[in-house]
DNA sequence: TCTATTTTGTACCGCACTGTAAAGACGCTG
DNA sequence: CAGCGTCTTTACAGTGCGGTACAAAATAGA
């Protein structure tokens, strides 16, 4: 655990903020992909020099970890708060308007950078297509988790069960974040989820 | 419209079958992307030199239009059949099982083309991504004409509208695609379509 | 056989890519 | 101020990319 006061060290002051750097860096990746993104598209949205780059973040990979990281983390609060939900029912719809389309800022990417981000790719990224792959599902059995509890506490219907629900709400969710990213506005797609949370079984 | 007999052209006739060839170039689009297949990957999978590739498929564009033109014709009698179904029920539980996992073949890549090959990337393929976004919106559009012909028909239950459903109907299946590119067994998304027709409004 | 026509492999082009070496620029400490 | 440690910049290395010039090879027709 670093301290909270960052001590100053020794040596030359960096003269970019890492953070709004990373977040740049971020912007890039979720709009671009991993492949699709030249060190010179990271460089000039960064405002830094390569070197500069891979001294900061060790090589390519690297920042795209911390990037997935810092994107991980402005949404953890939302899915969480999601699956916090008393019912079932409101947990989906949540789970459903977080990825479908709710814009909170304007300058942000469409579509959801564990998709796009490295959906598939040559064989040198396949490290990452696995990752993010591998936080997708980390996402449906969270979902399935819920349902689980929900399933002993009485409050899945009984035509639902917690594996396959929470497979298909994951799947839901990847599919508004692919419409997304292909130019669907969040409009279209909220009234999709509209239709689906009309017809929820009760 | 050329002659159904292919008449032999003067000069020396080439050496490899086209058809087979592009076939194996459609696959590796299919598993790794527009710009995640190079031509040193193509040319492998293709067994032919790189002049050769540039002859007879005029570039790499040209190579992945046509291998997407295969593609499409592979398809396009199962999801003409599905949208003939007779009932909204059918035709969306049968669009479902298409992308969700039916594994006719089974060296067949997982996933759809027209997702993953070319959803984001670098500005130089932002035409690709056009294009398959064209033909994925042109998927969801056919749903919502047979939705509405159903409307007009009294076969659309009353809480359904021929387009947010068309829409709902089209992400989820993009996002089987997204599951099934990730790793997701058929049998799973299978198991999770099972679920969504068990609980469709009647 | 000769010519026209097409395909084929070799060898190459220019370029963009990720990544780096080296030295100057800068601030801190003594 | 000198010296140390870190950051930044210029310039470049090595590789792989998409794409092609060229000449040999293979056929059809004259």
């Amino acid at each position: 655990m670093p301290a909270l006061t960052e001590k100053r060290l020794p040596g030359r002051p960096r003269e970019f903020d890492r953070n709004t750097a990373l977040r740049a860096a971020m912007l890039v990746f979720w709009r671009q992909g991993y492949e699709g993104a030249s060190l010179a598209d990271l460089t000039k949205a960064m405002e830094i020099s390569k070197p500069t780059l891979y001294a900061a973040f060790k090589d390519k990979e690297g920042l795209l970890r911390e990037a997935l990281r810092l994107y991980l983390g402005l949404h953890a609060e939302d899915y969480t708060a999601a699956l916090n939900r008393s019912t079932v029912r409101e947990v989906a719809e949540a789970w459903l308007r977080l990825t479908g389309g709710v814009r909170k800022e304007a300058d942000v990417p469409s579509g959801c950078f564990l998709v796009q981000g490295a959906l598939v790719g040559s064989q040198a990224s396949r490290v990452i297509q696995d990752e993010l792959a591998s936080i997708r599902s980390k996402g449906t059995r969270q979902l399935e988790q819920r349902f689980l509890r929900a399933k002993r506490e009485g409050d899945l219907p009984g035509t639902w069960e917690p594996g396959p629900l929470a497979q298909y709400l994951s799947a839901l969710a990847s599919g508004l974040a692919v419409q997304s990213s292909g130019g669907v506005s969040s409009e279209v797609l909220n009234e999709a989820v509209d239709q689906v949370m009309a017809n929820w079984p009760e």
